[in-house]
RNA sequence: GCCCUCGUAGCUCAGUGGAUAGAGCAUCGGCCUCCGGAGCCGUGAGCGCAGGUUCGAAUCCUGCCGAGGGCGCCA
């Protein structure tokens, strides 16, 4: 509805004319606003990509389909006109920005700017998937809180998904860190490439006298995990056991296919995959000569268990890790999997910055930054939006002063306080005695300024947003839109001719303007919801 | 040496092959007895370098320069 029907009116319209002028369209006519809005509502480069088809210019044949157009007279267009190269631009009624209200309206917080291009697809989304040798910290937030959120936005476009976190709870690692443990807990420094962290004393002093020094300390560092990401709203679906692919024998089962497939081979008294032959540097050892098997054994086992689940496959890893995609995808292509139904997506590293100088991280030189102490510092929805400002392509900056304060310049509090602002708006009406209607019965034509249906412009968009920052995996893309409504929302309501409540607006326009706060307040809503930080009706935090 | 990511305004970052490359902060200049000033408006300034593909490149390709990370029968 709303805005897809001026779209479908403007297509249908472009394919008459194309077909009048003699060219073939593509399957998909791109129509897009432009961002300059001198250049009118709509624009459309189809005389560009057709002009090969044509005798003359992109300009001449833009003309010949204006030309087509004019004669067709199409419904709510107001001009048409061709700019640049060869762009067509529509200049259309605002009625369509109506129906975006409505639209908005009707949806509600749950629904708006949802999706169902996804249904019917099953993602397995693995993330976190951190050693139970310690705590989380700073750098696991980031591929934690982007693990999240790329599963919220696939919710949010239909698909049925998935979250996971897969545990290496065996393996020499374990061993070190109950040897390291035990040591602090005898009043010792830890072994030759023990855990140096302060956590492993402080942890130790708990150790109760007669334990299983691993199974304790296993159960401590995943208690740790599970709270952290409990407080930051984070909650999976499956703990996947390394110990379980053992106990299984899915691992011994995945070599056993390999072997079938003829897809492994002996040599130097270990057993090698042939991963060169689907693109990998080199072929990697999946049995050492000592028996034992590598970190890749248990690891294919496991994503050939994920493979039997879920149609695919995201796995987030630390930038640490990427050379470890080829492989893992050439064992998959191995197994007979489709490798390009494995997604991995790699997360760079986070700078930590506190008061002006850098934090640095590292889990063997003792001098960690806690998860725990950066939501502890700037709370649980700065930090999840903190983390998903940017790309995690880009190496990230976090400044946990900037995070936690009440200013403009903080991205989360901006935004949480043009909602809370709409909200306060909402209540001062009520109090007033002047009650939000039904919008089927508000005069929405009274919604004329620029910066009333600037916030309408942006509302339209956020479908598209979604849908894009789902198959980008790129919740960042979500958040800068959230951000550029609030910043509607913030420039609207310092405009004293936007008020709602001012001396002398007549009743009706009070109420199409209730309904307009109503709707930016869904969608901010409903974008932070996505995101998993709050919607605050009130930023006041002292009582 | 090879592989991955990045390089955009003074700073932190956006930018699905499209038009005059955008925000925020900082600078400078305005506004403000107001639905919450924890504010708003305006201003100047930029695609690392060199080729290529294209009607059109910040975006795609190649090379170079620079930053970070990775290259074990470790995990």
């Amino acid at each position: 509805m709303g805005g897809l029907v001026i779209q479908e009116t403007l297509r249908s319209a472009l394919v008459d004319a194309a077909s009048v002028v003699g060219v073939t369209p593509p399957a998909e006519i791109t129509l897009e606003r432009p961002a300059n809005t001198d250049h009118g509502d709509w624009s459309t480069n189809l005389a560009m990509v057709t002009s090969k088809q044509f005798d003359g210019s992109p300009r001449d044949l833009a003309q010949a389909l204006v030309a087509a157009l004019q004669a067709a007279s199409v419904e709510h267009v107001e001009a048409i006109e061709i700019a640049g190269p060869g762009f067509i631009n529509f200049r259309v009624t605002d009625a369509w920005l109506y129906d975006v209200l409505i639209r908005t309206h009707e949806l509600g917080v749950d629904g708006f700017g949802r999706t169902t291009a996804g249904v019917g697809t099953t993602v397995n989304v693995e993330f976190v998937s951190a050693n139970p040798t310690g705590p989380l910290h700073a750098g696991h937030g980031r591929g934690a809180i982007y693990g999240d959120a790329v599963a919220a936005l696939l919710e949010a476009t239909g698909h049925t998904v998935v979250r996971e976190n897969y545990i290496n709870d065996r393996g020499v690692q374990m061993q070190t860190y109950a040897a390291s443990l035990a040591a602090r807990a005898a009043g010792d420094e830890p072994p030759e490439g023990g855990y140096m962290g302060q956590y492993i004393s402080d942890w130790a002093a708990d150790l109760p006298a007669d334990t299983d020094v691993l199974e304790w300390g296993y159960a401590r560092a995943l208690q740790d995990h599970r709270e952290v990401l409990g407080e930051l709203g984070i909650e999976f679906d499956v703990w996947f056991s390394e110990r379980s692919l053992v106990e299984s024998g899915a691992i011994e089962a995945a070599l056993q296919t390999l072997r079938e497939r003829e897809m492994v081979y002996d040599a130097d008294d270990a057993v090698w995959l042939r991963s060169t032959d689907f693109g990998d540097d080199k072929d990697r050892v999946l049995v050492k000569n000592d028996g034992e098997f590598t970190y890749l054994t248990p690891d294919v086992a496991y994503h050939a268990d994920k493979f039997s689940r879920a149609d695919q496959l995201i796995n987030v890893w630390g930038a640490d890790h990427h050379g470890y995609i080829a492989r893992m995808k050439a064992a998959m292509a191995a197994l007979g999997n489709d490798p390009d139904a494995l997604d991995v997506r790699v997360t760079q590293m986070v700078r930590l910055m506190r008061d002006g100088e850098e934090v640095k991280m590292g889990k063997r030189i003792g001098n960690i930054v806690e998860l725990r102490d950066v939501v502890d510092e700037v709370g649980a929805d700065a930090t999840r939006f903190t983390y998903l400002l940017q790309s995690v392509d880009s190496q990230q900056t976090f400044d946990l002063a900037l995070a936690a304060s009440a200013k403009m310049e903080n991205p989360v509090h901006s935004t949480q306080y043009a909602h809370a602002r709409l909200c306060r708006i909402a209540a001062k009406s009520a109090e007033a005695g002047l009650m939000r209607g039904e919008v089927a019965d508000a005069d929405l034509s009274l919604l004329v300024l620029d910066r009333e249906l600037e916030i309408l412009r942006v509302l339209f968009g956020a479908e598209s947003i979604v849908e894009l920052a789902a198959q980008e995996r790129a919740p960042h893309r979500l958040v800068n839109w959230v951000r550029e409504l609030a910043s509607a929302v913030n420039s609207w309501y310092q405009d004293d001719e936007c008020r709602v409540l001012a001396e002398g607006n007549s009743p009706e326009l009070v109420q199409a303007r209730l309904q307009l706060v109503e709707a930016a307040r869904i969608g901010l809503a409903a974008g932070l919801g996505i995101l998993g930080v709050s919607a605050p009706e009130s930023m006041w935090t002292d009582e």
